[in-house]
This record gives structure tokens, sequence and C-alpha cells, in this order.
DNA sequence: GACGCAATGTTATAGTATTGCTTGCTCTTG
DNA sequence: CAAGAGCAAGCAATACTATAACATTGCGTC
């Protein structure tokens, strides 16, 4: 097998990750609201913060709780759910469906793409680009006649780090 | 862009459809539990029968409502999920994630890796086998050192059919 | 018939998400 | 400024999805 001319782009990968704390994502991503003329309101900014902080996939009632105990005050569901929908649908946060949880996405200044690696042992996410999936995916809807308009790429197992350490 | 070497292979294609009846599929997916020596039982049929006879993804709710009706006798959510917990992990079955649903598998005797286009508008889902994806998911996940144990691809949009209709 | 084993039944509960309606804020416009 | 539009958030209730924990049944075997 020939090596890939494109290499697949883990977009936490060391080269990223010293060089944007959360705080930047979270202005980044405050930028680009801006730049769209949709506001990022002050829960909406909260809960990508507590993703950002997180670390790994987060469920929504997770949030709900965070958000709820930083803010010393009740938050309920739909309030959180609307601020993920929001973030979601400017592609700053990312739903993973196998896992019914949201990751921040971490370059929401490119068009986004991205696959996941979820590993099963330590709950972390990896989101990776790959543009020839992306390819492949539209070559097959074309041949059905399929007009996408989502795309869920998941893949589970075990993270180099976890898989190492043997069975678990 | 050229043509792809391996093409596509709708799963639930003209070429297929005629051949292969609901009831052929539940007499293979037996055959192919006699083979490996576990047990088909009636309701694991019985629910392998109506996702067959359903034609679009599936809840396990709406399952459970269906066999309830069928035998005339309550069935709870437990033993739903485990007979779909049976049938997902002998390949027969697969569980679309971003519908919370599930589908009989087309082709349970190849070795499936398959993916989803699900339509929108009129909830239907074409499984398609495409190769080259697992080929490049593979590369992906050996370039992180990920050991993958599971895939979902899945991509929603409108089907051919629907996509012409207009809007909606 | 006593045991082991797999499958199923039963009850309760956990976890995830949405609907419908109300309130409040901010901006516009007259 | 008052009135109203539009968007975001609060709130209560409920729907939908899934699992835990434990009891029972049926069947093969010794």
């Amino acid at each position: 097998m020939t090596k890939p001319s494109i290499r697949p782009r883990p977009c936490t990968d060391p080269d990223c990750r010293g060089r944007h704390s959360p705080r930047e994502r979270v202005a980044l991503a405050v930028s680009i609201c801006e730049g769209r003329g949709v506001q990022m309101t002050a829960l909406r900014r909260r809960i990508l913060e507590l993703l950002w902080a997180s670390g790994r996939p987060t469920g929504a009632y997770e949030l709900i709780e965070a958000v709820t105990r930083r803010d010393s005050r009740p938050v309920g569901p739909p309030t959180v759910y609307r601020a993920l929908e929001f973030l979601t649908g400017q592609g700053l946060v990312s739903r993973i469906e196998s896992l019914n949880a949201y990751v921040p996405c971490a370059h929401p200044e490119r068009d986004h793409d991205c696959l996941f690696f979820i590993c099963s042992r330590c709950r972390s996410s990896v989101e990776v680009e790959d543009p020839r999936i992306g390819g492949l995916l539209a070559e097959d809807a074309a041949a059905l006649g399929f007009v996408a308009t989502r795309r869920t790429v998941e893949v589970e197992g075990k993270c180099a780090q976890c898989a190492t350490v043997g069975a678990a």
C-alpha cells in the first residue's frame, strides 16, 4: 500500500496543543461569531468553556450540573440543549452520536469535516481531519443520487496509550 | 476525478431487492446462527422479522410495541434490548447511532463494514459497502496508534427520490 | 430430581432530549 | 419615550431511550 499523500491531521496533536489554549479557542469562537453576526452569549460561552475545560466528550446533563455549580443557580435541560444546538450549528462543537456527548471543535475556522477516534478506556476522543473520507462519501452519495447534509464518522477502540497498557 | 475502481454497492439496490425477500433474509440469519452454534430463539427471530418488515430504521420502543401487539402479551424493554444486543453482536442488525434506531443487516453473510445513507424526509436508510472507507479509517487509526474495534459511518440528507421532490 | 446454564420476565430507575409556554432583554421605529 | 418585534433564556412537565437488579422458566445432564 502506498503512503497517503494527504496525512491525517489530528486537530489535537502535539503541534497544536501547546499553541492553542482553551482560552484562545474560546476567543477564536467569539471572533467567529462576531464575524458572522451571531450572538455568543454568556451562557453559550460558558458552555463552550466548560467543554474545553473538560478534555473529553461531555454529556448534556454533566454540562447542566457544571453550569449550575459554576453560576450558582439552576439551569434546566432546555437551556443547555439550546446552547448546544447553537454551538453545533456554528460548527464550534460536535456531537458524538455513539456517546450522546459533545466535544468542542478544534478548528472551527476551517470548514470542519471531522472524524473522531474515541477511546473506550480513558474516554478521550481525538478529532482528525481526513478530506479523503469526505471525498469517498461524496462519491458514494453521488452514485446513489443522495444529497448529503451531515456526516457522522466515529471510530471506537483504544488510544495508543491505553492500548499499550494491555487488556482492561 | 477518476472513476472509482471499486464501486460502492448498495445492499438494498435493485439487483438485490427482487432476489432476497425478508423471509429469505431471516432464513439466512437462522442458518448463520446454526453454523455458529448460537441460538436464534423465537423472540430474536420475531424482532428480526419485524425489522425486515418495517423497511426503515426502527426504534427499540417501536419494536416493544410491535412485539407486544403481535404476540398479544407485554414484553419489557430489557427483553427487546437483549435481543437487539444479540442480533447486533451477530452482525444481523446494525444500530444507527444518529437515530437511536435499528436496521436489519442486508448481507450478514459477508463481513459487514457498512455505511448508512439516511433520508431525513422519508426516513429510509440505505446500507452501502465501500471497503475503501474502512481502509482509510484503518490507515488513520494506524497513524495514531489507535486500535479500532467499531466504526460508525452515517450520512444524513435526502435520498434521490426525496431530493427531486424539492424543498420540504 | 438436583444442578447448571442460557434466555426471558418483571419492576424500578437512570439517562437523554423535547414541547409549550412565559419572561426578559435589546433594538428599532414612530 | 412607548409600543412592538425578535431573540435568548427560564420554567414545568413530559417524552423518549436504556440499563440495573433480581426472579423465573425451560432444557440438558448426571
